[in-house]
DNA sequence: TTTATATTGACCGAGTGTCGGTCATTAATA
DNA sequence: TATTAATGACCGACACTCGGTCAATATAAA
């Protein structure tokens, strides 16, 4: 028998190695063969992991973000400013570093697949990011309420906050000259004055 | 001489042939043959009057936005209400209706063309449905502040809101289970809270 | 009839996904 | 230990789809 390949492993290590070459050219023009090619497998093998080439930009996505959520918990649990942690739960939509560009490039690649083809399992991969902001948003804003630097009422913004991101990340995909930064600092900046409580 | 066509015209008359084919099949199902066939004409001469396929998507979106906000400015003026002048504004957003439920999908096929080649033109176009929205809300809340309903700092949260409105429509379409109906009427009542001027 | 334009569908080639067949590895057996 | 059997991994030729082109044709004004 020949030895058993870890179907889920090799699914990731396929993916990767179509991450540079998806960003180079962009869904729209990766072919299989090429996709295959930077693998270093056959075109047909590709279809034994994957459904179809959207498929591979579904996993790539998946992986990032799974790595994307734990560094922001980890970042999170190191400031010890209300407004900064929050930020970072809008970091991913606000960096603007080459590395991150190449990110959120791949999360606009994936947005138009989805959107192109929406099945219940992109649906539902989607609620799983959700969850993550809103969840994480709630710890930080009850822990601010603890603190006394945010108001209560500021915990039934949570989900609002969370469509903000949508948008916020929707904007800078789709409008010409836009800061994302400028945009949520106006927005946090607003809030706060409204909902934060002045301890001076 | 030929008979000289209105380029236009035909662009507008061709792309709304499409209109149910387009709802049926889905932007990615739609070939150019089927296109063709709806509106009655050859395949050649769908390039007569269109870039790409993508590009008719982009003018039957294109012309229903446009009546769109029409209707829309008109509810706004016929109604005394604040709060639902604003709600016609998100009312795109937000109808399920049967009818609106093709109007809605059309921008979602849209969103997705959009986002897997963000052209400059593509961009400008966003940039003029957003200026529309944004400019609208702002007339609303001049009007709900020179009423005493609404205070002043309101206007700081246009952009906010608008960036709030693409994240629901995003949220529609991409979320289980998601009532933009829902998410609204309890953002909205809370903004109230806040920044409404209790007349009572 | 001439001429400029509109229209067309046969055609092309890029590219997706399939499938029959090969290969490498290991289990079983003598 | 050597030989054979079994099996899943792997492959790329190929069938097919579909977007876009273009040479030929239709149309209608002059």
């Amino acid at each position: 028998m020949p030895k058993i390949v870890n179907k889920e492993e090799k699914r990731i290590e396929i993916a990767m190695a179509c991450v540079d070459l998806l960003h180079e050219v962009g869904i729209k023009k990766l072919t299989v063969a090429a996709a295959a090619k930077a693998a270093g497998i056959g075109k047909g093998t590709i279809y034994e992991y994957f459904e179809s080439k959207e498929d591979i930009i579904f996993k790539i996505i998946g992986v990032h973000i799974a790595e994307h959520n734990e560094e922001t918990l980890k970042k999170i649990a190191l400031s010890n400013n209300i407004k900064e942690k929050i930020t970072c739960l809008f970091e991913f939509v606000l960096d603007e570093s080459e590395e991150n560009n190449i990110h959120f490039n791949g999360f606009k690649e994936y947005l138009s697949v989805m959107l192109a083809d929406t099945t219940e399992s992109y649906k539902s991969f989607n609620c799983v990011c959700d969850d993550f902001f809103s969840l994480a948003l709630k710890d930080v804003f009850e822990d601010a309420i603890a603190k006394g630097e945010l108001k209560e009422n500021s915990l039934y913004f949570i989900n609002s906050i969370a469509i903000f991101k949508k948008g916020l990340a929707l904007s800078r995909m789709s409008v010409n000259d836009f800061s994302a930064r400028d945009a949520y600092e106006e927005f946090i900046d607003n809030f706060f004055d409204l909902l934060g409580k002045k301890n001076d």
